[in-house]
DNA sequence: GCCGAACCGTACCGTACGGTACTGAAATTA
DNA sequence: TAATTTCAGTACCGTACGGTACGGTTCGGC
């Protein structure tokens, strides 16, 4: 079995690994027995072994499968004002809070976090560096257009965006992964996103105050 | 099975209680056989049965005898200065920091988030009930306190809580839960501990500008 | 038309584990 | 001392699941 097994997978293992993440998802991990993905999958159990190695082989493939999809929207770093700062960061906090509240997303954490006791915790590693640092690396980016034209000051742009992070997710998170489900005022993603960004532009101004008309309200 | 076994165990049982504990934080949910359990405790599988009901049950102990040890100060509210408030709240950070990394805070939060799929997530709504809204609980009769005093103000305290939350642990649980371990400057608890605490009274300055004696209301 | 590879479906095996039953020892009560 | 309860220790049962083997079918290459 490789030690990370890349996503180069054939369209019929991919049709396999998309009908075992749904096993996942509706079941949770118990729900996902070779037997069952066999079945669900019309495949055979031989060909899993082949393909996979074994039972975490697939597992793993399955966070590879998905982490695949995660989309980087380049954030094309033309001049931007602060209006379209603010509103690019606003929807990257929506993007943020609408994937993790995501049934997959939550299948997939919590998988990855019941592995974790194991050694090397491979699966967690799997997410953390193809899943979340791929979305952090998106927001520094577009923090460091930000500071580039003048609209926030930082140090350094991973402090400033666990930072960021901590004002979209909160203990949302941590609440659903637990099975709490995203409701009532949880569930306005819009409304935190621009709070959270909101909170985050007051913590980190800019050094001078010239940044085209500072108005809090 | 009690839908919510209380904590009320016999003195063997708890003590059997923390040897089940032990399997868990040292060898993950997959340690805690009924074998093992009985090997580690010196007791025999039927008394688990009698005791417990069943493997749930079991683990529905094991997390209310662990959050019946959640112990939290009264935080009294004197009249305390800016300064003691600040200090109060860098203390409770700190606290914060330091269990959610602790192994055994980290094993029942995953244990508890494997169980996440099933229906209803009995285990999740211990945790969340008996565990963070313990502590989130005495958080906010310390905010409370020191909006009286003028120190901070927010209109509602949960929200205010979660914000703080979020400046304390931004996404270092998550980490930490994947099997990232605390190193580096995520282990500078003291450290996080300020600046979340600075971050959070810029986010809620006080009403007005003197915060020395001002009455509220 | 023949061969081999890939693969589906299924039967099969070994084992680990949840749960139960039984035995015998210690402790408690009368 | 005898009866009763509690519990440790172990043997046992059923089953579910990981992993393997095998027969049968399709398909591409020669």
């Amino acid at each position: 079995m490789p030690p990370v097994p890349d996503s180069d997978f054939t369209p019929r293992q991919n049709e396999v690994l998309a009908s075992a993440l749904r096993l996942v998802v509706d079941g949770g991990e118990k729900a996902l027995t070779t037997a069952a993905v066999a079945r669900a999958a019309n495949c055979s159990k031989e060909s899993l072994y082949r393909w996979f190695g074994d039972r975490d082989g697939l597992l793993a493939a399955i966070v590879a499968h998905q982490a695949a999809k995660v989309r980087v929207p380049s954030e094309s770093a033309g001049a931007l004002d602060l209006a379209e700062f603010r509103s690019r960061l606003a929807t990257f906090a929506e993007d943020l809070l609408t994937v993790l509240a995501g049934d997959t997303s939550l299948a997939l954490n919590r998988i990855a976090i019941a592995h974790a006791s194991r050694h090397g915790a491979p699966l967690g590693r799997l997410l953390l560096e193809r899943g979340r640092e791929r979305i952090a690396t998106r927001a520094r980016t577009l923090l460091e257009a930000g500071r580039d034209q003048g609209h926030v000051d930082f140090d350094d742009a991973t402090d400033a965006y666990r930072t960021l992070y901590g004002l979209i997710i909160r203990d949302a998170h941590g609440r659903w992964l637990l099975g709490q489900p995203p409701l009532g005022e949880d569930a306005d993603f819009a409304g935190q996103a621009r709070r959270a960004v909101d909170q985050f532009i007051t913590l980190h101004p800019p050094r001078m105050r010239n940044s085209a008309a500072a108005g809090r309200s």
